[in-house]
DNA sequence: CCCAATTTGTTCGTATGTATA
DNA sequence: TTATACATACGAACAAATTGG
C-alpha cells in the first residue's frame, strides 16, 4: 500500500557507466509506476529526496529537471514538486488537439457510442506490440465542438491491462479518458506516436458526423505510450476538417 | 564582420528582476540573430565564456543547457559547442516529415516547379504577420520519394527577408532549404506552427501528384518562425497519403 | 600507441533570493 | 511573521571524450 510519502533507498554505485542523476531519475520513474507515487501526490522536498538517495541536493535537481522537462513531474517555487496528472489543459499543450479554424479551442464534448470486448487484429496487435487475438476493448467516442460533431474516436484497450473495466464506470469518469486511466488503473500516457493520412469518409463516418460519404478526412493513428514506453491504447481519430484544424506547435521557444 | 570567436561584454546587472542565466541567454541568441555568432561555428569554452560574462561556470552552463534544448545549440563533449546547423537529419526529429506506411525515411528527391515575384495575399499576410500586397517570393516544389510524387509546396516568402533570391541561386543550393536560408541569409528556422486538414485535390495538384481529381489529400500549413519568433516563411504542403503518412512522436522520452 | 592538453559532463557543497502557506 | 519549498548563483574537483603530437 503506497505511503503519502515514500522513503527511497541510497542509490550507492549502481550502474556502473551510469550517472548518478540517471539512477535517481530511473527511481523516481519506477516508484511512479510501481503506484509508490501516485499522481497528484507531492514528492519530498529536495533536501529530503537528496538525504534518502545519498546524493547532493544538485543532482537530486538535475534529475528532478529532466523529469519535468519530461512533463512526469510538476515543480512549484514555494510549495513543492508533484507528480503530473493528466488534465485538458495539459493536453492541449503536450499533444496535438483540434481547434476551429480562427483558433478556438474548446473543451470537446464528448458521447461514447459504442463499447464492446472483443480480440485484437493484426494493425491494432502490431500497435500495441502485443500478439493479435489477445482480449480488447473497443470504444467509440464522438466529439463535439461548438455543438458540431467533428471527430469519431476508435479506442482499442488491451484487455490485460483494463481489468474490471466497464462501459458504465467509463461513462461515469469525472475528467478525461487520460485521467481516468491514471485514477483507475494507474496507468499514464506520458508520450504519444501518430501517424496522419487524409481518407475518404465512409458509410458510417459520414452518418455519424454529418458529412457526405467521400468527403476528405484526416485520419490520425495514435498510439499511446506509458512512462515505461509500453503502448497502453491504439486510438483511429478521424476528422471532419471543414471547420476545424488540427493543430501543434513545434519544439518550444527558447 | 564577424569574427570566429566574438568576445562578449560582462552582464552586470542588468534587468533587474530578470536572472542572470536569462541575460547570458539573451546574449547569445543576439549574437546568433545579429550574425555575430555564425552557424556552425565554435562557441568560446565554457570558461572562456563564463570569464567574458563574469557569470560564474554554473551560470553559463545553465544558459547553455536551456538553449541546447532548443536547439539552438549543440554541446559534444570533449570538443565544444556550435551554433546549431539546420540539415536533414535535425528536420526528420524535430519537424514532422513524411514517411512511407511500412515506416521507411528517405530523403526526398526536390523538384522545383515554379519560382514568381509577387505580392501576399490576405491569407499569406496574416501568417507572415505582415500587410498584404507587400512583396513576396511563391515558390512551388515537388517532392518525390522512392520515385514517386508525394508532396507538393508552395512557399510563400517575405521578399523583405530574402534580397537578391534568385532561382538559379535556390536550385544550385547544395543543402536543405532552410540550411539555404541559414548560409546565405542569416536566417534560423527555430520552429514551427502547423495546422492540418483534408481537403479533396484539385486539378493542379491532382496533375502534379499523379492522383485523381477530388482525392482525399492531406494539406498541412506551415508557419515557419526564427530564433526571434519572426515569421519567415509559410508553406501550404499538399501530401498524398496514399503510401505514404505524415509522421511524428510527441514529447520527449524521460 | 600512448600522452598531454582542451573541452564538456558529472558531482559535490554553500549561500542567498523568491514564492507559498 | 515565520517556516518551508523551490530558484538562482557561486565555485571546486574530478571524470570522460576528443584532438593532436
Amino acid at each position: 500500500m503506497p505511503t503519502a510519502s515514500p522513503s527511497f533507498q541510497p542509490v550507492a554505485q549502481q550502474g556502473i557507466g551510469q550517472p548518478l542523476y540517471r539512477v535517481v531519475m530511473r527511481r523516481l520513474l519506477g516508484a511512479i509506476e510501481s503506484g509508490d507515487l501516485e499522481p497528484g501526490t507531492a514528492l519530498p522536498s529536495e533536501r529530503v529526496l537528496a538525504s534518502q538517495f545519498e546524493v547532493s541536493i544538485g543532482t537530486l535537481r538535475q534529475a528532478v529537471g529532466e523529469l519535468v522537462a519530461g512533463h512526469i513531474l510538476v515543480r512549484r517555487q514555494g510549495r513543492g514538486t508533484y507528480v503530473a496528472q493528466h488534465n485538458a489543459e495539459r493536453f492541449l499543450f503536450q499533444f496535438f488537439h483540434v481547434e476551429r479554424t480562427d483558433g478556438l479551442r474548446e473543451v470537446p464534448e464528448l458521447e461514447t457510442l459504442s463499447f464492446e470486448r472483443g480480440h485484437l487484429d493484426e494493425e491494432q496487435a502490431d500497435a500495441l506490440q502485443t500478439r493479435a487475438g489477445s482480449a480488447a476493448i473497443t470504444i467509440e467516442n464522438r466529439l463535439r465542438l461548438q455543438g458540431r460533431p467533428v471527430v469519431l474516436d476508435r479506442l482499442t484497450l488491451p484487455a490485460a491491462m483494463f481489468k474490471g473495466l466497464t462501459e458504465s464506470r467509463l461513462r461515469s469518469r469525472p475528467s478525461t479518458i487520460y485521467r481516468f486511466y491514471q485514477d483507475e488503473y494507474g496507468i499514464t500516457v506520458a508520450r504519444a506516436l501518430e501517424r496522419v493520412r487524409a481518407v475518404a469518409a465512409d458509410r458510417h463516418v459520414a452518418r455519424q458526423l454529418g458529412v457526405v460519404p467521400g468527403a476528405p478526412m484526416l485520419q490520425v493513428r495514435r498510439t499511446a505510450l506509458s512512462i515505461g514506453d509500453k503502448p497502453v491504447e491504439y486510438r483511429v481519430s478521424t476528422i471532419s476538417t471543414g471547420l476545424h484544424e488540427y493543430v501543434h506547435s513545434l519544439t518550444r521557444p527558447a
